[in-house]
DNA sequence: AACGCGTGGGG
DNA sequence: TCCCCAAGCGT
């Protein structure tokens, strides 16, 4: 008989998440796959405390694709709210309409037939297929490449994102098993999510402290990620907020003149408003600008 | 490949 | 106060 070995890193991680793994409403044994899918569109760049409210009134309205895809998208933008990249609700309600057409209103378990889905990009098919259906992939999202990063690499940041090189550095550790796998997949990105964060990681708490990499390293605060988010402040993002917030609160067209008390600047104003048409988050009519009917 | 895309939490 | 960062995706 072989000698008793170190736990392995999935091990470790597998461990920790038995007890830590936050109690979130789209991880509930009950919930449907589209319940699912609808909490990884919100999750997209968005934190779940930002979600669980939003998540849940959503689930409530719309609980099936189909129920989604008859409501008109200006519903879907308003129900959204201000959880941000509002394209996000355009695509979830495109999405809907697909999987009413061409899979008869169930959420399709094929990673091919995923990602042929609107809004749905790497991450988002493996994490439907692995948490919803239990397929075995690895499932790389932002906190699981910085786990990987540090435990295997031992590099405080992850590098630049490739979607080859991050699903095989997953690859190499997911294990065999489908429901080992899937809770691997899981446990690294609560691990990231809550321990192994960006800014202050608390390498006293972790679970995976006797076999990283980084921390053995001393944690080198190797080069820190090299390009800065745009300034918020005075952004064509700012300003499509601005409109859109307008907009969702608005129930019939808002007028122009309306728009251009909001924002002095009036070519950048311009900019946004067509923009948002081009992305079909706005429509413009005879007596102004609407969010999409159809 | 790098950029544009919202809004807010937290150091 | 500012600035970093956030369960990414489409182009």
């Amino acid at each position: 008989m072989p000698h008793p070995t170190e736990p392995s890193f999935a091990e470790l991680v597998d461990d920790w998440f038995a007890d830590a793994a936050r109690p979130l409403p789209w991880r509930a044994a009950e919930v449907s796959p589209w319940a699912v899918l609808v909490s990884e569109f919100m999750l997209q760049q968005t934190q779940v405390s930002r979600v669980l409210p939003r998540w849940t009134a959503w689930m409530e309205r719309w609980p099936t694709p189909a129920a989604l895809a008859s409501a008109p998208p200006a519903e879907a933008v308003r129900a959204w709210d201000r959880l941000g990249y509002p394209r996000r609700a355009l695509w979830l309600h495109e999405a809907a309409t697909e999987i009413v057409e061409r899979h008869g209103g169930e959420v399709p378990s094929g990673l091919d037939e995923l990602l042929a889905l609107k809004g749905i990009g790497p991450y988002t098919a493996r994490a439907v297929a692995a948490f919803a259906f239990g397929e075995r992939h690895p499932v790389v999202d932002t906190n699981t490449r910085r786990v990987l990063a540090r435990a295997i690499d031992g590099r405080a940041h992850a590098g630049a994102p490739s979607t080859a090189r991050d699903l095989a550095a997953m690859s190499a550790q997911l294990p065999v098993e489908r429901d080992a796998a899937r809770r691997f997949n899981a446990g690294a990105m609560e691990l990231g999510a809550t321990v192994c964060t960006a800014r202050t990681p608390d390498c006293d708490g972790c679970p995976v402290r006797s076999r990283c990499a980084w921390l053995a390293a001393g944690r080198p605060d190797d080069g820190a990620p090299k390009r800065r988010q745009a300034r918020y402040e005075g952004s064509d993002r700012q300003v499509r907020g601005i409109v859109l917030a307008e907009l969702r609160a608005a129930h019939a067209p808002v007028d122009r003149a309306l728009l251009d008390a909001r924002w002095s600047d009036a070519a950048q104003l311009e900019r946004a408003l067509g923009t948002l048409v081009a992305d079909g988050l706005a429509v413009v009519g005879d007596e102004g600008y609407s969010l999409p009917d159809a």
